[in-house]
DNA sequence: TTGAAAGCGCTAACAG
DNA sequence: CTGTTAGCGCTTTCAA
């Protein structure tokens, strides 16, 4: 027996089998080299016996492989994020991997020491998904590759993996345009360090198709909090808008307490168009009308380009689509 | 230099530093030998030279301890779970323990599988939040202590975590009561194994407490849309309650879209009170009353049965408190 | 205070 | 088809 874990070790089963700890490894691995049927039957019944389990330990270090993929996570209560993560866990579990968790909460100083220490799990890929702190420090390992979320843009030696934020936010505003409002302003996260989010991009270019003078950018935390702030700075400006467009769920949350707070209600007096899609956009009161992103597809893209065969860096613009709901102003349900 | 990772090994330091093997080891471990403060910065300087980042893998396998920690989540939408895996994998990589989570999907045949490959990874200790399907599935395994949430039962070999629910229905229950309502609906998730969910033995003692006959029991999932569909069959009650008991924020939320879908008013019509206390039930509409529980001390003391000293297993039971919010019918706003 | 060396459990090249 | 064996990077006992 193994002395360490009291755990029963390939020696043990090789014994037990009468055969060489080679065979048993071939066994277990269907490979490299064959092995009778009978043989390896006589292997499987006597690891059987010993309830022996692979030791994934002693084969990472031996392969070099450790089949362990790690995630940074900046906010465990986002569900959108998580819903990608989810789906992320049980596509590579079905491919042999596991998971490792690390939290940033958004703080880049966090941020870079759990990077180090998931790198220094040997994890052969990191899924990063920043938020207002974008991540500059892409530390550059040639055995770990990196894919980050939410980045439309190219970054050396990463994959990149994003909706197309531009094109999605003019397909939400024209809605809003549809319904004849003119005023609208936008809630949104701040990349602190300047990088220009898509959706701003598209807020500019939508207002300008249309000919109109751009509307309120208010900046805030991409949170539930954030959103709520946010709100209320917007409710106190001269010119109130009469439609918003919030950056994320999280913010759409905050601001339709801020609404209903102050008792204006939605849509009559304020409408909303939010951007995620997550699950929580389908329980708020009004349901939210939403940009909505493709968790899965990005999921199974992240996951290719974590573990896929090419090794090249990849970058994805994911399509976005318009659900709606009653948050716009359609679908009004006669009080 | 390594030949599988292109890395530094400690070998690589050793050589640069002109010391053996094992001193570095000493360095870096602080231990189990001294070494004499210039000997020491020697193998400093090299190791910073050479980037050296020891091996946490290979380390391991020598040790036996992985450092590891495993968690099987089943819903990862549900921000009162996740903040309490926050919290845990916070404290946890202060003590340089990281965290393998996998997803069982509330599916006991995957529970079982994910609890397996997480245990071959060598984990210390594994939590496990059951939802509906309470894991009855707790392998032995002398090398993996196993601490389960929301369980108020003695398990054998087996940490468990729990608010105390029996008391903490009856804090609601009684403030639902003072609010002067006496026909209150329940809705919880199903133990489909049988076990009493001691949410339960709560409610049926409020109500004795109280003098009333026990209130309708509606069952459904953990989830929002559980709550969705047992409000909806509540709505159709011949004897339609005044106040509603949710057994978790999740299915609040699926209770309060159902009545705001139907046009009842929250609390003038039906109040509510709600159970978990997680961020979602600040951003409803109304913002929800609670039982809150301490996802802190939940953290804190699962970490504490899963690599503190005493390695016998606990029971814990924690109190909830009231967080008094619109809900249930206090602070309504003037209209 | 330092070094040599055994060995954790496994894989795979090599030999038979 | 099967066996022998070196060695992944590290820790730690034992000897110096």
């Amino acid at each position: 027996m193994g002395k360490t874990t009291g755990k029963a070790t390939r020696n043990d089963v090789a014994n037990l089998a009468n055969v060489s700890t080679a065979v048993v490894s071939y066994v277990f691995n269907n490979g490299p080299r064959n092995v009778s049927p009978q043989t390896a039957q006589k292997v499987r019944d006597a690891a059987a016996k010993l309830h022996y389990q692979p030791n994934s330990i002693a084969r990472a270090l031996r392969t070099g492989n450790s089949k362990t993929l790690g995630a940074v996570i900046n906010d465990f209560t986002n569900p959108f994020a998580l819903s990608i993560y989810e789906k992320l866990e049980m596509m590579a579990a079905e491919k042999g991997y596991s998971m490792l968790f690390a939290t940033s909460h958004s703080e880049l100083q966090k941020e870079k020491a759990v990077i180090k220490e998931l790198m220094n799990r040997n994890v052969e890929a990191l899924f990063i998904s920043p938020c207002e702190n974008v991540t500059l420090f892409t530390p550059s390992n040639e055995n770990c590759r990196l894919v980050i979320f939410d980045i439309d843009r190219k970054v050396p030696n990463v994959s990149t993996i994003a909706t197309d934020y531009t094109k999605a936010v003019q397909l939400g505003m024209s809605h809003l345009f549809k319904h004849g409002h003119t005023n609208i302003a936008m809630i949104i996260g701040q990349s602190s360090n300047g990088i220009s989010d898509g959706r701003i991009n598209g807020w500019y270019q939508a207002f300008k198709n249309e000919g109109l003078p751009a509307g309120h950018i208010e900046h805030t935390e991409f949170s539930r909090i954030g959103g709520y702030k946010a709100m209320l700075k917007i409710l106190d400006l001269k010119d109130r808008p009469t439609a918003i467009f919030a950056g994320s769920d999280l913010i759409a949350l905050g601001a339709l307490r801020a609404l209903h707070e102050r008792h204006i209600r939605v849509p009559e007096e304020i409408a909303i168009i939010s951007f995620d899609g997550s699950i929580d956009s389908q329980y708020t009161y009004p349901e939210l009308t939403v940009i909505q992103q493709n968790p899965q597809e990005i999921a199974r893209l992240a996951l290719e380009a974590a573990i896929g065969p090419n090794s090249k860096p990849t970058r994805h613009l994911l399509e976005a689509k318009l659900v709606i709901r009653q948050s716009c102003g359609c679908n009004m349900k006669t009080q």
